[in-house]
DNA sequence: GCGCCCCTTAACAATTTGATAATACAAAAT
DNA sequence: ATTTTGTATTATCAAATTGTTAAGGGGCGC
């Protein structure tokens, strides 16, 4: 569950070249963003980096194989919502049961018609974005994503770009913390590196503006959007 | 938590009795509620009476096909978040593509394993109610991963991050006792050493603010959580 | 160019956290 | 009974983290 009007960034791991450039070809003529990873071990460490919308795993990979790796991002909350797919080179039902099992959303057989697997993808994205709608209503407060306002008890309430963001994140599950990893990230975007305090200068604006107790600070961890 | 706890509908459409009855059995061992149609027309009117939130559909069915059941129930916003699977019996590229484009959520080839269906049901599901990842309950205690709550008897308890981490260590297992060795490499990771007593004082105060004797200290091994 | 606003950063204040030392306590071993 | 070993408790302090304010660069419309 990433902001909707961003690009879908994809993570796909497979240690065959071949398959790697055909994938990362046609999702990127989609429109994805796609990073690539030769092993399981690097697909975690580029995981982490990048908090990818969606993750391909190739089942057999030199290091860690596809179900490891799985396992180990699913134990993470920051891959909770983190679509993955599993790819293998036979229909091997046990792998694929075990893979689904593991928390996967969803498998593909090799060999891998292009077509499907941007269908597939794409149908995936379509199912999770439903969630997202560009209006988000919690209490008194009214978010429209697609008109970028935000109004609080009745009163319209100008929040610059980034707060708007900063906010729209946070609000889009209330409760949640999210980690200024996490919030860079989706925010500002994993090549841009801005400073340690910028966060917490946005925290306050927003604060300020809505003049109300929404956003927590859970000190050493993140923020938190509650009502 | 409307519908996390219910009990998951699925229809399936047919044209064959075979196929219909094996996978109406799996689907129900599985604790699902089902109900099947011989043909295109009968899943629209099943649909509509039954509101299930998964619908299988075969392609090829006499009178109206999957996916023409699939464009006409889209149509409705009833059913924006009912899912749906295709079910084929070639792998028919073409007729794949069309079909997750026109909406559906998943695709799966004949001859069909039971229990890749299962699994790729229960996937399904387990992505669309993504209320019940990382929340912990063990008896009046809740210990909620994503928002970094602890939630003892109806109240809010504030814990620190190191406090936190420590108990939901303990409580992921209940009854396993930790060694301290243990407790060290998971909280405070590898690289970092710190002294004997600090583990103690941690366990202290999350023994203090919850207020009960959750931690079990298991003299000369390490702790325990037991309610 | 000028003014305005957004974003970032620096600098400092305020706060919280986590580690340790010191001491007290408890149980097992001698 | 005494020593030893291991844990509990408390207070304290340094480090980590965040809050706050102000200031400056850069973009944009006028």
């Amino acid at each position: 569950m990433s902001a909707a009007n961003t690009v879908k960034k994809i993570l796909i791991a497979d240690d065959e070249p071949d398959i790697l450039e055909i994938i990362q070809y046609n999702l990127q003529n989609e429109g994805y963003e796609v990073v690539t990873a030769k092993n399981g071990n690097d697909a975690i460490d580029l995981a982490k980096k990048h908090q990818p919308n969606l993750i391909i795993l190739d089942i057999m990979m030199p290091g860690k194989n596809g179900i490891e790796v799985c396992n180990i991002l699913r134990l993470q909350p920051v891959f909770n919502d983190t679509l993955i797919i599993f790819l293998t080179a036979l229909s091997d039902e046990g792998s694929e049961v075990k893979g689904l099992e593991t928390g996967a959303d969803d498998f593909l057989t090799k060999p891998i018609s292009p077509k499907v697997l941007v269908s597939k993808v794409n149908a995936l994205f379509r199912r999770v974005n439903k969630e997202d709608k560009g209006l988000l209503q919690i209490g008194d407060l009214k978010i429209d994503r697609e008109k970028y306002m935000i109004n609080y008890q009745g009163n319209d309430i100008i929040l610059a770009r980034k707060e708007f963001e900063l906010l729209a994140l946070l609000a889009g599950k209330p409760g949640k913390v999210f980690l200024r990893n996490e919030i860079l990230n989706q925010v500002w975007g994993t090549e841009v590196i801005v400073g340690d305090r910028t966060i917490d200068v946005h925290i306050r604006k927003i604060r300020q503006k809505l003049n109300m107790d929404c956003i927590t600070t859970v000190k050493g961890v993140g923020y938190k959007f509650q009502i």
